[in-house]
Formats: C-alpha cells, sequence, structure tokens
DNA sequence: GAGTGGTCTAGACCACCCT
DNA sequence: GGGTGGTCTAGACCACTCC
C-alpha cells in the first residue's frame, strides 16, 4: 500500500475538480460506479472519499439520485481557542489573508472600554481580508493596546497573523472571553471588500482575547459573509 | 434489512453505555473485533458506528492501540452557554412566548438527521414566537421525535415552555451539543411574526439538543431579529 | 424496471503500538 | 511477534428516485 490513502488522493482530485469549476453548486458528480471505474478502484473507496467531502461540507448525496455539489456555507466553529486560518484549513481550504491597515491611533470608547484602557490610550489597529479559494469570507478589525505592545504592529506586517504577532511580541497563547454575535446588512464599503452586494447579510462577531494572566490583548470585530459562513459553536 | 440501520443502534447502545459511566473518559473500548462478536456484526459495521462517534468528538482511535472515550464528554458544552439578550438595556423585561402551531407530521432530511431518525418517523414540531417587552424577539421552530414523547404536544400546549415539556415527559436535563449561526435576510413571514422590516437581518441558529444518554431530542431553529438582539458566546 | 446510493458481510494486507 | 486500527477489494441485497 502506498503511504497516502486512495481515497484521500480521490478525495484531492475531486476538490481540485470542484475548485477548478468542472463541478458548479448543484451539479450531479458522476455515479458512484463510474468513479470506481474512473479511478481504478472499488466502489467502497471512492465511498470513503465522498464520505469525507460529505462530512466536510462539500457535497451530499440523494440515495437513488447521486451525489451533488453543495451550495452550502463553509462552516466555522468557534469556541474558547478560535483561530480562523487554522479552522478553514480544517476544513481543507486555501485560506488567504489580505492586510488593509495597520495603524497606530487613539482608542475610541469602545474599544477602550473592551481593552481595560483609558481613552488617552493608544491602540495599534489592524484591518484586513480573509478569503477562502478566492472567495473573500471575512472582514476584520483587531484592535491591541499599543503600550503594552510596542513592536506589534511590525510583527503584523511581517506575518499577517495574530496568533503568530502575538506570540513574538510575548504572548503565547490567548483565549477567547467572550463572543456577540449579531446579523446585519452590509454597508457599501463592507460590500466591496467582501464581494457581495450592498444591503446582503452579514454575520458580525465581537470578541474580547484575553493572555493567560486574563489581560484583554485583543479586541476583535469580524464581519462575515452570511451567505458564505455559518459559525459552529461546539463543545471542545 | 431493518428499518434502522445496525450501525446506528450500535453507535446508540456505546453512546448509551459511555454515558451511563460503563467507560470513563481515557478508557479504551474493547477491540473492533470484540465489539464485532458482541454485537453479532462484522467489524466493518462496528467501525461505521466508532467511526459516527468520532466525528462527533465522542471517542478518537490510535492505529495499533485501541479506540478511546474523549477526555471531555459533551457534559460540558459551550453552547449550553449560549443566551441572548436585549442590545438596549433590560431592565424589567417581560418575557412573552406566544405559540402559533403544534403538530405532528413526518420529518424531513434535517430533521431525520439531527434527531438520527429515519424519514419515515414521525416528529411533534412546535412554533412560536419569543417577546420581551411587547416586542418580538425570536421566531423558533423545535422538532421532536414523536415516537418517544407521544405526550409531548399536550405538555407544550399546557406550558408553553420546552424545558417544562421535556421534564413533564420524562427528560429532566438536557444540553446543547452544537449551534450554528449564520445571518439571513427576512423572508416576508418571518418579518410579519418579528415585525420588521421585509429583507430586515436576521440571525439564525440552528441547534441539536441531547438528553443525558446522548440521544439527540429536540432539533431547534431560532431566527432572532438582527437588530433588536445578540448572541453572547462565552466559555465556563 | 433500471439506476443509484446505503448497508452489511467476508477476507486480505498494511502501518503502527506494545511488550 | 502478536494485537490493533486503517485501507482496499469483492459481492450481495435493500431503499429510494426517476422514467
Amino acid at each position: 500500500m502506498s503511504r497516502t490513502a486512495l481515497w484521500k488522493s480521490i478525495a484531492s482530485s475531486l476538490r481540485t475538480e470542484i475548485a477548478e469549476g468542472h463541478y458548479r453548486p448543484g451539479d450531479k458528480l458522476p455515479t458512484e460506479a463510474e468513479l470506481a471505474l474512473r479511478f481504478g478502484v472499488n466502489r467502497h473507496t471512492v465511498r470513503r472519499a465522498l464520505s469525507e467531502m460529505a462530512e466536510t461540507g462539500l457535497v451530499h448525496s440523494r440515495r437513488g439520485s447521486g451525489v451533488f455539489i453543495n451550495a452550502k456555507p463553509t462552516e466555522y466553529p468557534i469556541g474558547r481557542r478560535v483561530r480562523f486560518h487554522q479552522n478553514l484549513q480544517a476544513a481543507g481550504q486555501t485560506p488567504e489573508r489580505k492586510i488593509l491597515r495597520i495603524e497606530t491611533r487613539l482608542a475610541n470608547t469602545r474599544e477602550a472600554d473592551a481593552l481595560a484602557l483609558s481613552q488617552q490610550d493608544e491602540v495599534h489597529v489592524y484591518e484586513g481580508v480573509s478569503s477562502a479559494d478566492g472567495a473573500p469570507l471575512a472582514l476584520f478589525r483587531s484592535v491591541f493596546p499599543a503600550a503594552r505592545f510596542p513592536l506589534l504592529p511590525k510583527a503584523l506586517q511581517e506575518t499577517g497573523s495574530v496568533t503568530a504577532a502575538l506570540a513574538s511580541v510575548g504572548v503565547a497563547d490567548y483565549t477567547r472571553s467572550s463572543t456577540r454575535l449579531t446579523a446585519k446588512l452590509a454597508t457599501p464599503t463592507q460590500a466591496l471588500h467582501l464581494r457581495i452586494a450592498e444591503g446582503a447579510p452579514i454575520l458580525r462577531t465581537v470578541s474580547v482575547n484575553v493572555d493567560a494572566t486574563l489581560q484583554p490583548v485583543e479586541y476583535g470585530i469580524t464581519w462575515f459573509a452570511g451567505d458564505r459562513i455559518s459559525l459552529t459553536v461546539s463543545p471542545e
């Protein structure tokens, strides 16, 4: 037997073909028998591949009909230790991140509240867009206490990653202390970045992350494209 | 073949035994071969059951070692701490509930999936509106396995409360095993009930509640008026 | 009735863990 | 080396969909 399972490479092939547009949402895949013939394997091996693709929400099967490409939004689990890109990788997609802005300015009321600062204090603000497979999924704004992390902007610029940047300034681990969620309508600017229609539904999450000593280290607001994402809250 | 898949009833048996404490976190289950012998089925059928249990995070397998109960069984779900509150200051709000409909009908695909039923099985469906201070906050639909709870509709009619009704039919405690959230636009019917504009943003949550033996007892969908409420997800 | 996915059995071999 | 889970094959029958 080869080192990589056959069913994994079959799933990978099919994923690539779907990503390349050979199959579109709603399309029917070839039958299990046909796929087995094409890949030169047993039908059960194809089924194992399709089973995994169904688990990750890529396809769904209808007995008697066939296997169909899902138009279903990607799921994004949130919990105590949410790391956006790690989660997307787990879902088998390719995460990308575009930096829109990194700046340092005075905190506004809400930011000061959330980070336990006064409004005289400065904060670093990091804004960007997260995408998967070329489709923008989320617009985010992360706010950090500037006094505590003077070198953070440089680290953000270099890594693009909040987790990596915080690690580089001494915050090895952090946890989400709370998340608030609500539904909103996309503003023109948000719609532009997320490539959705103005007025389309978006899911806004507001969260505070704290370090091991429970000091707030990040205040984050994320706007998800409502039709491309759903959040999963599950026990860990 | 019986109406219910063998592997499902095997998974159900094992779930019950785990919930009853026959196996504790970290414990090793009998080997696949032993389980196959015990249930009088092929090893592959046992594997199918274990596979589903692994998916839902109940167990994990280690090649060469065995299958083990996961450290944190679903006794302590984060989703349990999901609660909704009014965005604006909620001083002395009076929660109200209006029953829209209580009916019994065949399960659809998603309901059957979520409740581990077949589509031949019947479900009780309870729909209503939650309000506070006269303002509708949420529209909900709760779906229950009818065979297990023949007397539930009466209890729902009398109490209006899912918790109270389930208690009256023997489910003293239940926990939320998962919640999915996404943003949508209100349909005309939803807008009417929530007294918001057609196309206003709404927050949809889809959840599954399980009893002490981890059997699904309720599949619930709730639509929140996006501009009147937000959800808080907090650990611990 | 033909086609399609879902379940179950049976057997083989492999990769990995333990002792 | 012996035991355990992981993969793959092969074949059978069933439930469901679609014509």
